[in-house]
This record gives structure tokens, sequence and C-alpha cells, in this order.
DNA sequence: GCGTAACCTGTTTTT
DNA sequence: CAGGTTACGC
């Protein structure tokens, strides 16, 4: 076969070793979508198995799209009936099959991130309690992982209250909220996103007839950027793969950098332990990178501890050093850098792509673009509001979803009185309080309003009511594109915003014009089975900003954050804002392993430049609209200073881990930013006796300190005055609580 | 019920 | 700085 004649021996192998279970540790540029790819292409040109029967699950839909049409080139159009995607739009996809088996309806619609914190949210509110003290993203986060963990609604409490870091009041809390969260989730017909995950896995631990099915179904099972699995996809995919062992993992530990999400770099970790007869390859040769670069990227990398055995190398050219870029403030940084691709773009003959800036975070995108602007540099950026989770095209997205689904309660919370029709906050709360009470769905209610007596708001909601009903009769038998045309025409939500005096509704008018163009591209793109409302919404809710295709062909810089690059390359990489609390990212700054995935994050952004690397940092940047002075990240320092520009490192590494002092320091810091009067110094009482850290407040029975310190701040209120700070033996773990809002890092 | 203005609060990363 | 929330006047 041709496509295997141009592999390498170790990857040759990987691809041909096709029976078992097999890992393959991937280094960063090690060619492994080339291998996957071949993989596949060697199982079905050997006729090992048909196309419908291999699932590969990839971590973007676009990684997917890519791969798919790799395959089709090398073994024509059958690649698409592959089953290929992430887990997410593959199990959505199975769960729309089998739905009735869980009390769901086949057009069950998806809460985003956004839905789930507001129905949170809301809940929070019915149960009365506090929203400064509950915050609906902590609450969410916290469900979230338990989910992850398989951990139900009604074992959350038992589980939780068993740990020794556990708050008690905040755990009951959740377990609270959590069980009204289910409850409204299922009678809303809705899953959130960890819902796709945990009731596929339910689905197959109480059916085993559909496990055998699907088992059967999938006789090779390939799993890409298998590091960035959470537990419930590790569950699934050994399910699903018991029956044939044919279940082959790709991925990278060094590039794990979704732990905070939920995923287990212990899954890779542990492959071997899984599958005791496992083959693992190893694809160690880089070709994307030079030899500086890579061998700065293992020397950083170099400093974890949790991680496989690896050697990364290259054959390529030395190339470059390492460029340090020391700026005054973020503004010069933003302002050199622009420069500084000028000058590349002559000196090097690069094109504008052949650029990326990658950042920590996307705030810091808005002073790049402005400089970029300023110097005239047309640039590209991924991530930030994509065009899916938009407002208007949210708005859009809720009456569609309320025509396959009434049931929503988000979708209806959403357009109940947009545009207007007098139906306001009191009112909707009203309707949620007659449907609690009366053990009622929102839309029972809604559907139903006369029953419930005859109110100056009747008549609106009635009529809200039979537009939806309307709806969803009217779009029977309908492919999407005719659906949604007809839907958005009923809605009113063009005219709202054509007749709007506000000059952003102009482009809001245009973006949802355009969702109607996806609609159409998507009605003669998918088969005829799956050309209705309910999958195009699936699509739309999966859809991520890393799945954005480049809509123009024009030459332009990129910039994105790094998350955001995992997966790409690039000639020349600008890394910014290196600085101690912006990177490594102050949240990260207290628990090894959490710096760790920090580490690796940055080596994901080194390992995606080829020719040229510049680092960058600010020795005052802006955070909470105020200058605040920075030291240069210590992930610089751990770089070779060989590989670096010679004399391009004027400042010295902020003393990490000296001494108890300089940990003081630092959670002094720490304290502050988390304080309410941030420009007041706290008094500093060191208490001896751990128990009278303990005695402080009453919420804190249930943590065990070692060593411990008393802080009094000058705070608004009681809660604000009394924070602990504890060290344990060695003094490198550190708690921080504050009372008034119990921050736990374990 | 709705719109505006002052006010508060808190910053990772995202399927 | 920015977004979200509250207070207030219509």
């Amino acid at each position: 076969m041709n496509f295997i004649n141009s592999l390498n021996e170790e990857q040759k192998k990987a691809v041909i070793h096709t029976e078992g279970p097999v890992m393959i540790i991937a280094g960063a540029g090690s060619g492994k979508t080339t291998v996957l790819t071949a993989k596949i292409s060697h199982i079905l040109t050997q006729n090992l198995a048909k196309p419908h029967e291999i699932l590969a699950l990839t971590f973007t839909n676009k990684a997917a799209r890519e791969m798919r049409n790799r395959i089709e080139k090398l073994v024509g159009i059958c690649a698409q009936s592959l089953w290929m995607g992430t887990f997410h739009s593959i199990f959505s996809k199975i769960l729309r099959f089998e739905s009735s088996n869980l009390g769901y309806t086949s057009s069950f619609t998806i809460y985003d991130t956004e839905d789930s914190q507001s129905l949170i949210k809301s809940i929070i509110k019915e149960l009365n309690l506090d929203i400064n003290q509950i915050k609906p993203s902590a609450v969410h986060h916290t469900i979230s992982s338990a989910k992850n963990k398989l951990i139900g609604a009604d074992q959350f409490e038992d589980f939780y209250i068993n740990q020794s870091s556990a708050n008690y009041d905040f755990v009951y809390q959740v377990s609270k909220i959590y069980q009204y969260y289910e409850r409204r989730c299922r009678d809303a017909n809705a899953m959130d996103f960890d819902d796709l995950l945990t009731n596929t896995c339910n689905l197959f631990r109480k059916f085993p007839e559909i496990l055998l099915k699907y088992q059967h179904k999938f006789k090779y099972i390939l799993i890409d950027e298998y590091q960035d699995t959470n537990h419930v996809q590790y569950l699934i995919a050994n399910m699903l793969a018991s029956k044939n062992q044919n279940i082959c993992v790709v991925g990278d530990d060094a590039q794990s950098i979704y732990a905070f999400r939920g995923a287990d770099i212990q899954n890779i970790l542990n492959f071997q332990k899984d599958y005791p007869h496992a083959k693992t390859f190893k694809l160690e040769l880089n070709y994307r990178s030079t030899n500086t670069i890579v061998q700065a990227a293992n020397k950083v990398i170099a400093n974890n501890h949790y991680q496989l055995k690896k050697n990364c190398y290259t054959h390529n050219e030395e190339g470059d050093k390492i460029k340090i870029l020391e700026n005054f403030n973020d503004q010069e940084e933003a302002l050199k850098i622009a420069n500084l691709i000028r000058e590349y773009k002559v000196r090097y003959s690069y094109l504008n792509e052949d650029f990326a800036i990658l950042y920590r975070i996307n705030a810091q995108s808005r002073l790049l673009e402005d400089a970029l602007r300023k110097v005239g540099i047309p640039y590209r950026i991924f991530g930030g509001l994509s065009f899916y989770r938009r407002k208007e095209i949210k708005d859009a997205l809720a009456y569609l979803k309320l025509a396959v689904n009434p049931y929503d309660e988000e979708a209806i919370k959403r357009v109940i009185n947009y545009p207007a029709r007098g139906i306001g906050d009191t009112t909707i709360e009203k309707l949620i309080q007659l449907a609690n009470h009366n053990q009622l769905k929102l839309w029972e209610v809604i559907r139903n309003i006369r029953h419930f007596g005859v109110n100056r708001f009747t008549g609106a909601v009635e009529n809200f009511a039979k537009l939806i009903l309307q709806n969803q009769k009217a779009i029977i038998n309908l492919n999407a594109y005719d659906a949604i045309q007809l839907v958005i025409k009923n809605s009113g939500i063009l005219n709202e915003l054509k007749n709007s005096n506000e000059p952003e509704n102009h482009s809001r008018w245009e973006n949802v014009i355009e969702l109607m163009n996806a609609a159409q591209e998507f009605s003669n793109r998918v088969p005829q089975n799956e050309n209705n409302l309910a999958y195009f919404l699936q699509e739309a809710s999966l859809f991520t900003d890393q799945d954005e295709e480049d809509n123009d062909k024009i030459d332009k810089v990129n910039l994105m954050t790094i998350h955001a690059a995992k997966g790409l390359e690039f000639s020349c990489v600008f890394i910014a804002g290196l600085e101690e609390n912006l990177f490594p990212s102050s949240m990260t700054l207290f628990e090894p392993k959490q710096i760790e995935e920090e580490r690796r994050l940055f080596y994901v952004a080194l390992t995606r430049a080829k020719k040229h690397l510049v680092l960058s940092y600010a020795k005052n940047r802006m955070r909470f609209g105020n200058l605040t002075q920075t030291s240069p990240s210590r992930f610089i320092f751990e770089i070779d200073s060989q590989l670096l520009e010679s004399n391009s490192l004027r400042m010295t590494p902020a003393k990490l881990n000296q001494s108890n002092n300089v940990q003081q320091a630092t959670n002094l810091t720490k304290l502050k930013q988390v304080s309410n009067s941030p420009t007041q110094t706290p008094k500093i009482d060191f208490v001896p006796d751990p128990i009278d850290a303990i005695q402080i407040g009453k919420k804190v029975e249930h943590f065990k300190f070692g060593k411990g310190i008393v802080l009094s701040l000058e705070g608004k209120n009681d809660d604000d005055k009394k924070a602990v700070i504890d060290f344990n033996q060695n003094g490198q773990k550190t708690l921080l609580l504050k009372f008034a809002k119990l921050k736990v890092i374990e």
C-alpha cells in the first residue's frame, strides 16, 4: 500500500498491528494524525472491517472532519460511513436511537454551559439561597465533576461528606440543587454535556442487550487524544471494547491539558495495567520543529513528575535560538510583537498565516488586536465568542428548540418575552411556581394557562403557547432548512432586529440570516434521515470554537489561546504574557499537580512552533483595572539558557519556594487578591497551636490542619476578617481558606 | 413591566 | 475594565 510505505518504521509497526489493545504514545509533531488515518485506511483496505464497523473518537469535530477527508482520499467515498466524531456527538447519536429506554424522547435538546448555569441559578433563587454565597458556576462545576465520576444526585451527599476537605454546608446545598437540577433537566427533555456521557454509560449498564449490539457493531475502536478523556469516557470505551478487545488509543501524556474539565491523565498512564497484553508503540521522532525547539520543550517537561518515559528527538536542523522579548508593559508587548511580525515577514519571507500569537487567557487578545490593527497586519482570532453562542443566535435557536421540544425550560425562559410581549420576570417566576406547586412541567402550565385562572398576563402567555404549538405542527416532515425559515419568520426576531435603532442590531440581523444559510448548507450535506431540526440543533449545540471554518481565504496572522492551538502548527510562534500569576495562572500556584498541568500547557505552546519561537513578557500589566508589577514566568527559566538568544533575559526569576517567608509573601499577595479590601495590608498573628486555627470559624471543623497561621484582614464584615493559611511540613502544599467563600485547594 | 444608571464584583483554560 | 445586578422612575 502506498500510504504505508511513506511511514517510518515505528509508525508502520503501529499501523499494521491492528488486533488487540494498542497504545500509541505520540510525541508532539510525530505524525500522529498520519498514523491514525493510515491505520483506519489499512483496516479498510485489508477488509478487516466495514466502514460502519469502525468507531473513531476524536477531540473536536474539526479533527474528525479532517481525518475523514484524508481517509476518503486514500480509500474513497466509503469513508463517509465511518462512525467518526467527538465522544459527545457520537453518543448523542446513539442516545437518539435509544432515548426511549432512558425516559427521553428522540428529540431531546442539549443544554450548553450557559443553559445549565442559568437553570442552576433559578433553582438557587427558588430555594431562597444566597446567590453571592453559592455561586452557580461553582455549583455547576461541582455537579459536573460529580457526574464525570458517575456520582448521581442521590449519592452525592454521601460521597462528598466523607471527604476530609468537605465543607458540609456547601456539600449539603449542592446536593439539594443537584437533585432539583436533574429533575428539571429531565422534565425539560434536555441533557447537558455531561449527561450525553453519563446517560450513554448508564444505558449500557442497564441494558446489556443494547451494549451487546454496539459491542458487535464496532469491530475496531480508535480513540484520539486519549490523555484528555475523563472517567466516564474511559468506562464507556472499555465497555464497548470488552468484546473484541480491538481498542487503539493514541495520545501524549505530556499534552494533557484538560484536567480542569475532568480529564484524567491516569487513563493513559494506566492503560498498560488495564490491558496487560496491550502493545505499546512510541512515536518519538519529531518532524515538525527545529532541534532547538525540541530540546527546549524536552527540558521544560522534564520537570514534571507524572509522566511516561519518552525521548523526543528530531533530525531537523538546529535552527535559530529562542528569542525573549522583555517589555515595559502589556501595551508595549503587543506593539513589539506586531512590529516583530513585520520584521520577520521580510527577513524570513513568511506569510501572515505562518504566524501564531498564543496566550493563556482570551482577555489578552484585546491589546494584541489593537496593536496589529495599528501596524496594519490582518489577523484571525480563534475562540472568544463562537457563532453559535452569540445572543441573537441563541435566541433564534431557542425558538427552533421549542419547535422540536417545547418542554425545554431554558429555551422558554429565553424567548417567552423576546420579542417583548409583556411577560416580565415576575410573570415567569409565577409560572415556574405554578409548575412546581402542581408538579407540572413549565410547558404544561403555559399551554394550559387558562386552567389556572385568568390574569393580566393570561392572554400574552396564551399567544406565546399558540406560537410554539403552531411552529411545532408546521415543521413536521420539513427538512432543516425549510423548518428554520418558517420558525424564524413566525418568531418575529428578524423584524425586531431590523426595526431597532441600535447599530449593533444590524450585524445581529445578518447573523440570523447567516444561521439560515448554515441550515441550508446542512440540509444539502446530511443524509435524508438526519435532515431535520433535531439533528441541526444537535450539531449547533456541539459545535465548538475550534470547529469554526475559515470563511475567507485572506492571509492572516492567527491569534488564539494555547488550548485552542492544540493539534496545530505554525512556522513562527509568539507566546505572550509569560508572567507568574498569568502563566502559570494565579489559580494554580498552590498545587504541584496544577502547576504540572500549566507546564504541559507551556509544552504544548512550545511544540506548536516549526522554526521560530518568541517568548514575551511584560514587567507591568493592567489587571483589575490597575497596573500591577509582574515577574517573568518560572517556565522561561526552565529552558536551557544556551537555547536562548544571548543576553536576552534581563530580569531574574522570582525566588520560588526558597523559604517560608517567600511562600508567605506569595500567599499574602494571593490573600490580598481574594480580600475585598485589597489596598489594606493584613495584620499577621502567628498562632502556634493548630487547634486555634480550627476554632476561628465553625465551618472548618471538617478540616485537618498542619501548622497554620491566622491572618486578620481589614474586611467589610466578620467573614472577610478571618482567613487561614495552612502549611504542611515541607512547606509545599498550601491550603488557603476564607470563611466567607470557603475556597479549598485540595 | 420596562428602561436607565449607578453599583458591585471578580478574572483560566472548554467538550 | 466589563459584565451582571440592583435601584429607581416612569
